[in-house]
DNA sequence: CTCGGTTTGTTCTCGCGTTCACAAACTCCT
DNA sequence: AGGAGTTTGTGAACGCGAGAACAAACCGAG
């Protein structure tokens, strides 16, 4: 992993084949990093980053350790050094452009969020299927109608979708967004998208969060009840 | 196993150890399940309900393994049976209490979301610490002050928590659920939750969805502009 | 009853992810 | 300069989960 980490440091486009758990973790690194850097704090170890981000720390300087050997060794990590170093990894170093599909209850509250301008992401549209919605402006925005769909991520080269609609409409707005080039899809509606091998789908579901801690809470009632030997119940962050 | 699976047969309250991969898996086939009955479908077998969830087939019938032998071979499973066993295991045939805290953007949207109800929970309080928001009707349920938490908590047995508040809050308000008995928390703030062990606690978390998108569409356009050998990437739904 | 077709439940294997443990590397103090 | 103390980066061991493959079990026809 040497000659790796000599490649990373030479050429920004480097960095084969990151794990994509560790890839689910970069973000959250990220995050406490900018918390850290806003705290005013110039450097840190691997112990201090792995508890604001709530891991272990052996996983952390593993997970960092595919990125390239950003650390000194009885040091620590420059944070700020490294917070470049991750958004560049990821790919947040500039805004990619999103659009919205679905401008209902949570689409709103999505328009309205301001932690997407801040991370990486610039909302350029909000399209709803509804004439009764149209023309009006969402956290400054038009809604516009989905047909604009095409026209807009053309428009903007937009990559990255976030569908809000209804279930049943789902599959629809997913098929609409891959004719127009959209090959990354973030999906709210509690439904199973089919698309082509090339276009990324990460789904969002409430309900199967809180059936999920259901479950657990479940098994913790009816173990004191029951009275059987339940092992210690980790209550680690579960992502 | 196959004591196991006859455990399961007799005793309701059976079930060990079930993996977490695969807990968080029987929501998903619940839903398909509650499809597939509300379109007449009586039996169904691995194949078909492994297509409807978005899963191998093969690693559908080892995780309803677990619960014991549900289906019959040559056959299928019933569909209404199934989906009753699964929601028992679960534990959605009985509604769980929940409580919201922070009526800002996302929990106005959260507490108008219909879903919630029909799968196994019910909002029995919407909390703000801003008197401004207080007494106004959010979804016909009156929003209090976060200091009646104690009360509610106490009152309808509360065991699971949402937390909506700006991020900076979140960790006082988990404290304060903890305190309460709540031992379960969704959390849509992006923090880090410190809580006691016995506390499970699981995050939404937007933005890190969004950027592990965007990790992956920059591989992909760099990819094709680097000329690399990217392998063939899948694009599976990834929870 | 028997046989062919079908589908489940389970075993086995493989790869990924987590964690431990430690050598290498760096800083600071004397 | 050298040694003590600290922290990174990584090799190795281990456990869990995914998937292929197959025997066991069931149905229906004849
Ligand atoms: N509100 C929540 O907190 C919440 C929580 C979890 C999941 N969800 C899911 O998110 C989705 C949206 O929820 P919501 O509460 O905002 O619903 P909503 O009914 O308030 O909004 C849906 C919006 O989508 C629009 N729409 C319908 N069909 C469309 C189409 N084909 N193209 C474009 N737009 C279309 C509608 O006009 C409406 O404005 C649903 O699938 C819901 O299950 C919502
Ligand atoms: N809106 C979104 O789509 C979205 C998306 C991703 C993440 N989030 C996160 O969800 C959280 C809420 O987002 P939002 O857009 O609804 O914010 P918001 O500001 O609209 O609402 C926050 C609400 O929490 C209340 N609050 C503040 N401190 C509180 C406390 N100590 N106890 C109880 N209530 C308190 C405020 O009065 C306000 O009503 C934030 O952490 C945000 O980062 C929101």
């Amino acid at each position: 992993m040497e000659r790796a980490a000599v490649t990373a440091r030479t050429s920004p486009e480097s960095a084969r084949d990151i794990p994509e758990a560790t890839v689910a973790r970069l973000p959250v690194y990220l995050r406490a990093l900018v918390t850290l850097s806003e705290q005013g704090t110039a450097t840190c170890s691997s112990e201090e980053l792995a508890v604001a981000a709530g891991v272990n720390s052996a996983k952390l300087r593993k997970d960092l350790s595919y990125l390239g050997s950003y650390g000194t060794r009885g040091v620590g990590y420059d944070v700020d050094y490294l917070r470049y170093q991750i958004a560049r990894e990821i790919g947040v170093t500039q805004d990619w452009p999103v659009v919205i599909v679905g401008i209902g209850n949570l689409g709103q509250a999505l328009a309205n969020y301001s932690g997407f301008r801040s991370r990486g992401f610039r909302v350029v549209a909000l399209l709803d299927a509804d004439p009764a919605r149209h023309d009006a402006v969402v956290a400054g925005i038009d809604v516009r109608p989905f047909a604009d769909l095409e026209r807009i991520a053309r428009e903007h080269s937009v990559a990255i979708g976030v569908i809000a609609t209804p279930a049943v409409a789902a599959q629809d707005v997913a098929d609409r967004m891959v004719a127009c080039g959209i090959t990354s899809i973030l999906n709210f509606a509690p439904t199973v998208l089919n698309v082509p091998a090339e276009v990324d789908v990460r789904k969002v579901d409430l309900s199967i969060e809180l059936q999920i801690l259901a479950y657990h809470e479940q098994r913790k009632t009816n173990g004191a009840q029951n009275g059987a030997q339940d092992g210690a119940r980790e209550g680690a962050q579960t992502a």
